[in-house]
Order: structure tokens, then C-alpha cells, then sequence
RNA sequence: AGGACCAUAGCUCAGUUGGUUAGAGCGCCACGUUGACAUCGUGGAGGUCGGCGGUUCAAAUCCGCCUGGUCCUACCA
């Protein structure tokens, strides 16, 4: 074996070999164990997220593969509508310079399986580089055959249920993408913005009197007006107003109700009437406490106007810039002021009430000119400004914006015919599964998040303006009828079409998350009733961000009770997102991303920087990058290994809160791989090829060390599992790093050597003790092969042979740590006294250890040490161990001393109730022993006056639990020994 | 505006139902290479557990308020 763990060496191969022998598919015979991996992006790569959620899935994985469940990890990438058209939009605009309409759906569509084919590779094959247990023979893809039928079929099923329909609706549209998006695919930001006050004179010239009062209901402002006053951030909308809402208990206002009043836009000789109206929706106490009601271009005006029967008046096109089309101003002025008055004016699609300079303008540019009009008519509400001067008033407010979480552009409301999910009736049983415990969300508390979520749920916008993804099922007649069927022939059966009428499919495609919705079953091969259909969903347990609740989860939950009746899991193992060191989210713009195969492999400063700044647009800002990182990572990154990433992804998955990924404990935990590695080399030096009791009948003798370490391995058995039990892998991890090197490393391994290089040692012993050393490393192999699959499937080929113990119960399959059985927790073994006996060695050695650093003795000094004031019991105890006393404390003799008056001038320890001393007349620095002396006996005696006062205490000693008090009189009767020691020290030193 | 989570050693984090002398790793200091490992060993320094109040015999832990941080949801024309 090499003399430091190789990773590189050892990591393709073993995953070669795994995947080669089909490991990854189930096998076991015990209940089934399913977990769906959250399907990356088909085109992305790698990020620090997937890594720490595929450690998390994949230990989950081979734990219960090796409790010999019937265990599937399902594998598939997504197809990504939006971000995978996106990318291949802008590689064909780079490449070609073509846009995808230069080329026609078909062919685009084409192009983009083209990019899959090519890319889609990449990310499955970082995911192997994690060591993913995967069952790569059932991978699939979102939009392969079988989900193309499930998402039909879920389709056509829902519309027959009128559970999906069509309608002209408000949506979030992305003008940079052309497409509607969800609700939660709009990120709002605050901005600075500005709010603008103008006048809406009433109609004909009409005055009333405005009143505004103080809260104490007297007069503050009496004046005569001829007009009211409006407020709005986005005054480009103005021209499509349909009415002036005032809230129905507003006394200012009341006088105007029913009234007409003008929009102080558009060419003055047509200038367009609208209804003042009353509605619930205005805050009297908000601005004027009127507002303009903008039906097709914002949500809350949307709302108001249906209820108001006011006309929704669209002024952009699909890029937000102001319409071209439909009627001229004038004859669309005229139309809308009929409508003000009631008249029916029937479709309002063509009205386009833009007036024709502005028509074709950006949003912000008619916004611009908008002000500009209105403010030069004298229609600007003004203000007289600290200098005196009248000047229109502009608030400076922070207002949020929605912006597009892809395009990153202000998204606008608008009018479309689009497909929804009407959501109602499908949240109830979502939100029942959750309350009654069917699932159950680790950390609990992200089930309050998704009932306030399921509680006020809008109907879902399904459909998107994109090629890539799910064509709807929808085919239309030339007048416009939809049928619905899972394709043309099924739709023109359904509904008797004549053969010869023409059909034209739905342009739109489906969300992505609408067929992503259906991946627990869909990938089991739903609609069929499939044997993996009914072996393996529901799922067990759902790994995932809790961003992705609201996208994803909640709507597996919705469509996978609806279409299986079941659940799709019964846990959902929600983690917090994986920061940078400092805490920051990773982002390419911020340059702090790190790439988990680079922790992995390794890589050269410049490599990182490069690839950090490389298609950086701004020099200062790749710069800054550059010597952000150059600071962080001076010498680049090291070469880490899988196992170790894995690692430090477990021992910081804590719950319910982010990661700062922390690169001191990868290092940390590349040194733990070291560590196990270093210590298998230890037990392979002096096990390979000497007699390690396989043989049956071969008499063995544990020693004290061995049945202690056997013990504690029970004991690290229960804990790592019960710790995979509940979610906390970081408990798992630290259980047995703890065990691997402060208890099988530090103590027992350095017990052995007293055994096997003590040439007086018996057959019996020696045989026992290899046994031990190679029984108890193989069992902790297994324990660990789920955390660190790669490091323990290599040493255990080696280590296995020698122990003897894997075949059980798995016959045949003995070539690999993945097939063993999970190591199973055997009471039996469990040896209190050995573990008592054991701590006693341990403080005997710290005791004299200590005193060496203490007395600045060197470390291979030889000394005699002395133990008295003991129990018959430590009397036996030194006669058992004297050889590993003496070798692990590097000493030429410990011996007993019956007498305590007889006792040199020592340095002396408490172990217990026995004194540890290491005579040293010679050696002694006396100021400085007594100035240690004093230091202790102080400390000693803050504890006994702490424990004194609160035995005092009769509330203390009246209501506290009998147990705790006895604690605290044990503790006291220590202090006390210890400070009678220091004392009787400090009088002898002081008489030298 | 409503809600969630977090605040423990210089850094990253543990700390079960209240009872520890408050722990780990990294970093720091001192010493140490003959027989697994310097990616190591031994010993050590370092914390009034964000602040204030309360409940209790007893609070890092339970309750309230405050401060600071992260995030979610909804938003006012």
C-alpha cells in the first residue's frame, strides 16, 4: 500500500468495476427503499448543490442496500424548457448568428436534441464522479417516450376533468423571452423608482369641493377642484385606464362617484372619459386615495376590474413595446369612451388605445413621453419645493419590481390566452397528506411553509411561448375550437371531425415542472401498470432545496395523489443551500464558485482563475476576481479525493439551515482518509499472512483492549445508525471520526503493539489481538462505506480476507463492501468493565504524560513511575497491564507503593483515587511549581465553593432529582481529593 | 407588512427531554521523526453561549422583549 491515500488511483476504477458488475440496481430482498433524484438540467453541470444532495441521497442509498433493502436509486436529467432553449438560442446566435426563427421550429427543435446528445453526457458524468450508486440502466430523460405519454395523458385527463383549462388571463410575461412564466418565476427586487402625481380632470369641466381632514376629523385642506388627483409608478399604462376607483367609504370623493373623468394623455381632441367607481380595493389613507385602474396591466387593477366590469385595454406587444396593431387612436378612443358610459362595444382586441407617435416605443420610452405631455399641459400635480419654486411632484420611492428569474428583465402583466391548472380541488388532499403525516417534512418546520403556500394558491399558468418542451395537446379548428386528445387522430375521433377539417396544434409547450411534477411515477413507467410501478412508489424519502418546494414538491404532491392516489415519498429531507466560506451565495458574477470536481481533483491557481473571470466582460471586475481568489487559494486548490468532499458535505449537513462550505474541514477530513488508510497499512503489516483465528476451533485470548474496542464499535454501530435514522448525517460522520481515530487509531492500535511485538506474548493472545484489530477495522468499513465509498471499498478488498465475517447471509456476492450487511449492534460484546478498565490505563498515562509536559520532561525520557492510595482494584489493574503502561507511556518500570509516607518528592496526578507519581527531586524548578501549584489550587477551589453553595441550597437538595444531587456530592468529594493532593504537593515543594 | 431560521472559542460547527468543569475540527503556542500516518503524535492557551428581563433549586437549553444576520411570502396605486 502506498504511504498516503491516492484518491486519483482508486476512484474510476472502483466505479468502473461497480457500475460494470450492475451494483446499482436493487437487488436486496428486504422492503423496498426509493429515492428519485431531483433531475439535474440535461445541459448543466455539476454545482456545489448537487454534490452535497447527491452525498446525502447516495449514503442514504448504500446504507439501506447494505441493511439488504430492495433499494432503487432512480437516475434522469430534465429537460429544462427555459434555460435549455435559452442555451442553445445563444450558442446558435454566437456560432451561427442566427436567431431559432431563422431556422423554424422543426429544425430548432432538432438543433436542441442535437446539444443534448452532445452535452447532456457531462452532467451524469459528474454525478458518477461523486460516487453516485445510481441505477445508470434506468435512466431517464423528461421528454423521452414514456414521459411524452405521461404528461398526455395527465393532460388530457385533467382537461377531461376540467381541472385544466384555457383563457384570456393576466400572466407574468417575460418580454426578453416571449413566454409567460409562474408566479414563482418571478423574483421581486426593490428598486429605485419614482411615483408621479397627475390630474384626471372631471368631465365637461365639472368642480366639486375636496375636503381633507386630520385624523381628529378637522379641517385641513378645503379648496375648490376640477379635477382628481392620481398617483402611479408606471404612467405609460395610463393610456390604457379603464376607470378611477375610490374606496366606497371616502367622504372626499363621494360627491364624484358615477361621475366621468379625462385621462390627461393622448391628442387632446380625443381624449378618452372614464367612470369613477367605488371598490374596496383603494387605501383612503394611501396617496390621494384614488387610484387609476389599469386592467391589463396589473394585477391588483386586474382584480378590481373584474369585479367592476371595466374593459381590459392592452397597450404592449409581446416585447413590451407599445402596440402597432389594431385601430387607430381615434377610432379606439372612441370605442373605449362607449364602453366608459356602459355601451357594449364587443371585442376589445382591437382597440389600441396608444397614440400613434407613441406606437412601437420600448415601455420606458412611451413612459418618458407620457410625463413629458402631461407635465408640459400643466396636468402635473405640483408642489412648491424648499426654494420656492412650484415643481411637479416626483416621489423618489423604493418600489419592488418583478423581474424574470432567467432573463432578468422587468416582467409585465399581460393579457394571453393561456393554459392553467386550476389548483383548488388538488391542493386539498396535498395539504391533507401533509397534515396527517402520510408526509412528513425533516426539519419539520418547512411544513408551515408549504401550508401557508397550498393555502393561497392561484391556478397554475402551464402553458409557455417556447419550443422546447411539451407541445400542449390541443389542436384547433380555423374558427378556433380546441379539441384536447393525446393526438390529432384521438381529437378528431373524440369529437367526429370531419376528416377533411383542417387542425392546427397548440403552439405553446408545457411548463417544465408541469411533466417534472410527474417524476416519481412517470419514471417507474406510469401510465402502465409496471411491476417497479408497484414495488417502488411510493418513494421513500425526497432530497432536496427547500427553493424548490413551492416549483416541485408541492407539485408532485398534487399530481402524483391525483394520478397514483398515493404519495409520492413519505419524507422530504429539505437542507438549506451551500454557500461560500464566507457565507455568500456562489455566483459566476460574484466569481466565487466553487466546482466540486475541483475539490476533487484539484487545480492550479491559474486554472481557477481563469475559469472564475473567463467570459467576464468587465476587465476591473475579473481582476478584482482574480485577486479575490489569488488571496483565498494562493497555491490553488489540492487534490482532495471524492470521499473526502463527501465528508464535508455529511459533517455540515446540519438541519434546517445554509452551509458555509468550509475548506479547513475538507482538508480536515483528506487527513481522516489519510488517517483510516494509514491505520489499515498498520493492521495489514502485521495481519497479512499471519494468523488472524479464522480458523474455527483456533483457541484466542482478547485482551482488556480488545473486548474495550469491541465494545465501543457496538456502541459507534448504534449511534452511526440511529444518526442515519434521523436525518443527521453530521452526527454519523462525527460518531465515527471519533471512533476511526480517537479510540481504534490514538488508543487501540497503539494498545496492539505491546501484544504483537512482545515476543513472550501467547499464540493465544497474538491471534486474538489480530483477530480484533482486523475484525473490528473491516466492521468499521462497512460503518463507514455509505459516507466514504471509494476509500473503504479498497481497503476492505484487502482487509476482508483476513477477517472472515463478510460473508454472512450474502453468498456469492462477497466480492464487494457494497453488498455486506450493514453491521448489526451485538449486546453481547458490549463490556462495561473493559471500558472502565480501559479509561483507568488511559488516565494513568495522560496523568504521566502530563507531567511530562508539565516538568518539561522530554518525551522519550524513560521514567519509573510510582502508583499508591489506590483500591485493590487499581492494584490488579496495574499487575494486568504493566507492559502496555509501560510501553505507551515510554517508561522502564511502574510498580506499586504500599506505603504513601514512603513516597520521593514527585510530580503527582489523580486518576481517581490514586496518585500517579513520578519522583523527581532532580528535576524540580521550585518557583515555578508553585506558581503552578497555587494556579491549580485555586481553580480547584472556585469548584468546590461552586459545588458547596449550591449543596447548601435546600431548594437544591429538597426538589432536585436524588441522582443529581449524589452527582454533585461525588463531584464535590473528587475536588476536595484533588486539592488535598495539591496541597500536600505544595508543602513538601515548599520545603525543599 | 407577515412569517421562518440563525447568533456558542479567531474561523466552520455540535450541544437529545433544563442538571457537563460548555465540546469537535481547523487555526494558534510549546515539545516531539527508530518500527501505520508530519495529510502525524503529545500537551496547552482560548468562551460571563448576541443583549436585557422572566420562569426554576438549577438556563447555552424554556418564555418575553431588544439588537444583528439570512431567507421566504405579500405588497399599495
Amino acid at each position: 500500500m502506498e504511504k498516503t491515500y491516492q484518491p486519483e488511483q482508486i476512484e474510476s476504477r472502483w466505479y468502473q468495476r461497480w457500475e460494470a458488475d450492475n451494483r446499482f440496481a436493487p437487488s436486496g430482498h428486504g422492503a423496498p427503499f426509493t429515492i428519485m433524484i431531483p433531475p439535474p438540467n440535461v445541459t448543466g453541470s455539476l454545482h456545489m448543490g448537487h454534490a452535497f444532495q447527491d452525498t446525502i441521497m447516495d449514503t442514504l442509498t448504500r446504507w439501506r442496500r447494505m441493511q439488504g433493502r430492495n433499494t432503487l436509486w432512480q437516475v434522469g436529467t430534465d429537460h429544462a424548457g427555459i434555460a435549455t432553449q435559452m442555451l442553445v438560442e445563444r450558442k446558435l446566435a454566437t456560432e451561427e448568428g442566427k436567431s431559432r426563427h431563422d431556422l423554424g421550429r422543426n429544425d430548432f427543435i432538432d438543433k436542441v436534441w442535437e446539444w443534448k446528445n452532445e452535452s447532456g453526457g457531462q452532467i451524469t458524468q459528474q454525478l458518477r464522479r461523486m460516487g453516485t450508486s445510481l441505477d445508470w440502466s434506468r435512466e431517464r430523460f423528461t421528454m423521452d417516450d414514456g414521459f411524452y405519454k405521461a404528461v398526455q395523458d395527465v393532460f388530457v385527463r385533467l382537461h377531461e376533468e376540467k381541472l385544466i383549462y384555457r383563457g384570456k388571463r393576466l400572466v407574468n410575461w417575460d418580454p426578453e423571452l416571449n413566454t409567460a412564466i409562474s408566479d414563482l418565476e418571478v423574483e421581486n427586487v426593490e428598486v429605485d423608482g419614482h411615483m408621479w402625481h397627475f390630474k384626471y380632470p372631471l368631465a365637461g369641466g365639472e368642480t366639486y369641493e375636496y375636503i381633507e381632514k386630520n385624523s381628529d376629523g378637522d379641517v385641513i385642506l378645503r379648496e375648490t377642484r376640477d379635477y382628481i388627483s392620481i398617483a402611479t409608478t408606471r404612467p405609460e399604462t395610463m393610456l390604457g385606464d379603464g376607470a378611477v376607483a375610490v374606496h366606497p367609504s371616502d367622504e372626499r370623493y363621494a360627491p364624484l362617484v358615477g361621475k366621468l373623468c379625462e385621462i390627461p394623455v393622448g391628442p387632446k381632441e380625443h381624449r378618452r372619459l372614464i367612470p369613477i367607481i367605488t371598490d374596496e380595493y383603494p387605501d383612503p389613507t394611501f396617496g390621494s386615495g384614488a387610484v387609476k385602474i389599469t386592467g391589463a396591466h396589473d394585477f391588483n387593477d386586474y382584480a378590481v376590474a373584474q369585479r367592476n366590469n371595466i374593459p381590459l385595454y392592452n397597450l404592449m406587444d409581446r416585447k413590451a413595446r407599445m402596440r402597432t396593431d389594431g385601430l387607430s387612436y381615434e377610432a379606439s378612443a372612441e370605442l373605449a369612451s362607449r364602453a366608459a358610459k356602459g355601451e357594449n362595444i364587443g371585442d376589445v382586441a382591437a382597440v389600441n388605445l396608444v397614440p400613434e407617435p407613441l406606437r412601437g416605443l420600448d415601455r420606458f420610452a412611451a413612459r418618458q413621453q407620457v410625463i413629458e405631455a402631461i407635465t408640459e399641459e400643466g396636468l402635473a400635480v405640483t408642489r412648491r419645493n424648499e426654494d420656492g419654486v412650484e415643481r411637479p411632484l416626483v416621489e423618489n420611492k423604493k418600489i419592488m419590481q418583478p423581474f424574470g428569474d432567467r432573463s432578468h428583465v422587468v416582467i409585465e402583466p399581460y393579457l394571453t390566452d393561456q393554459w392553467f391548472v386550476a389548483v383548488d380541488e388538488l391542493a386539498k388532499p396535498a395539504i391533507a397528506a401533509v397534515e396527517n403525516g402520510d408526509i412528513e417534512f425533516v426539519p419539520k418546520n418547512y411544513e408551515n411553509m408549504y401550508f401557508s403556500w397550498m393555502r393561497d394558491l392561484q391556478d397554475w399558468c402551464i402553458s409557455r411561448q417556447l419550443w422546447w418542451g411539451h407541445r400542449i395537446p390541443a389542436w384547433y379548428d380555423a374558427d378556433g375550437n380546441v379539441y384536447v386528445a393525446r393526438n390529432e387522430q384521438e381529437a378528431r375521433e373524440k369529437h367526429n371531425l370531419p376528416a377533411d377539417l383542417a387542425l392546427t396544434q397548440d403552439e405553446d409547450v408545457l411548463d417544465t415542472w408541469f411533466s417534472s411534477g410527474l417524476w416519481t411515477f412517470a419514471t417507474l413507467g406510469w401510465p402502465e401498470q409496471t411491476p417497479e410501478l408497484a414495488t417502488f412508489h411510493p418513494t421513500s424519502v425526497l432530497v432536496t432545496g427547500f427553493d424548490i418546494i413551492f416549483f416541485w414538491v408541492a407539485r408532485m404532491i398534487m399530481l402524483t395523489l391525483k394520478f397514483t392516489g398515493d404519495v409520492p415519498f413519505k419524507k422530504v429531507y429539505v437542507h438549506g443551500l451551500v454557500r461560500d466560506g464566507q457565507g455568500n451565495k456562489m455566483s459566476k458574477s460574484k466569481g466565487n464558485v466553487l466546482d466540486p470536481i475541483d475539490l476533487i481533483d484539484g487545480i492550479s491557481l491559474d486554472e481557477l482563475m481563469e475559469k472564475r473571470t473567463g467570459n467576464m466582460m468587465q476587465p476591473q471586475k475579473a481582476k478584482a476576481i482574480s485577486n479575490a481568489t489569488r488571496s483565498e487559494f494562493p497555491e490553488g486548490i489540492e487534490a482532495h479525493g471524492t470521499d473526502a468532499l463527501r465528508y464535508t458535505f455529511l459533517s455540515q449537513a446540519t438541519t434546517g439551515r445554509d452551509i458555509k462550505f468550509d475548506m479547513g474541514r475538507l482538508d480536515g477530513y483528506r487527513n481522516f482518509c489519510n488517517k483510516l488508510w494509514n491505520a489499515s497499512r498498520y493492521v495489514l503489516m502485521n495481519a497479512d499472512g499471519e494468523d488472524t483465528g479464522l480458523a474455527p476451533d483456533a483457541p484466542v485470548e482478547l485482551s482488556l483492549a480488545d473486548r474495550w474496542i469491541i465494545s465501543r464499535l457496538q456502541q459507534t454501530e448504534a449511534q452511526v445508525t440511529s444518526a442515519l435514522e434521523e436525518f443527521r448525517f453530521d452526527h454519523a460522520s462525527q460518531a465515527l471520526y471519533d471512533f476511526v481515530w480517537n479510540e481504534y487509531c490514538d488508543w487501540y492500535l497503539e494498545l496492539s503493539k505491546p501484544v504483537l511485538w512482545d515476543e513472550n506474548a501467547s499464540a493465544e493472545a497474538k491471534r486474538g489481538t489480530r483477530r480484533t484489530l482486523v475484525r473490528v477495522l473491516e466492521t468499521t468499513l462497512r460503518l463507514a462505506h455509505p459516507m466514504m465509498p471509494y476509500l473503504t471499498e479498497e481497503i476492505w478488498q484487502r482487509v476482508a480476507p483476513l477477517a472472515g465475517t463478510f460473508n454472512e447471509g450474502t453468498e456469492g456476492s462477497g466480492d464487494s463492501i457494497m453488498v455486506q450487511p450493514w453491521p448489526m449492534v451485538d449486546e453481547n460484546t458490549v463490556d462495561e468493565t473493559a471500558t472502565h478498565d480501559i479509561e483507568w490505563l488511559k488516565g494513568v498515562i495522560i496523568a504521566v504524560r502530563n507531567i511530562r509536559a508539565e516538568m518539561n520532561i522530554s518525551p522519550g525520557k524513560p521514567l519509573d513511575v510510582l502508583l499508591t492510595k489506590g483500591a485493590d482494584a487499581d492494584r490488579q489493574r496495574l499487575a494486568d497491564n504493566q507492559r502496555f503502561l509501560a510501553k505507551l507511556a515510554k517508561l522502564d518500570s511502574i510498580s506499586w507503593l504500599e506505603n504513601p509516607a514512603d513516597a520521593p518528592l514527585s510530580a503527582t496526578q489523580l486518576v481517581g483515587e490514586m496518585e500517579v507519581l513520578v519522583p523527581m527531586a532532580d528535576l524540580i524548578d521550585k518557583d515555578t511549581e508553585l506558581a503552578r501549584l497555587a494556579k491549580e489550587i485555586d481553580k480547584q477551589e472556585k469548584v468546590i465553593n461552586g459545588i458547596e453553595k449550591k449543596l447548601s441550597n435546600e431548594g437544591f437538595t429538597a426538589k432536585a432529582p436524588a441522582a443529581v444531587v449524589e452527582k454533585e456530592r461525588a463531584k464535590l468529594a473528587d475536588s476536595q481529593a484533588s486539592h488535598r493532593l495539591l496541597m500536600e504537593q505544595r508543602e513538601k515543594i515548599a520545603a525543599l
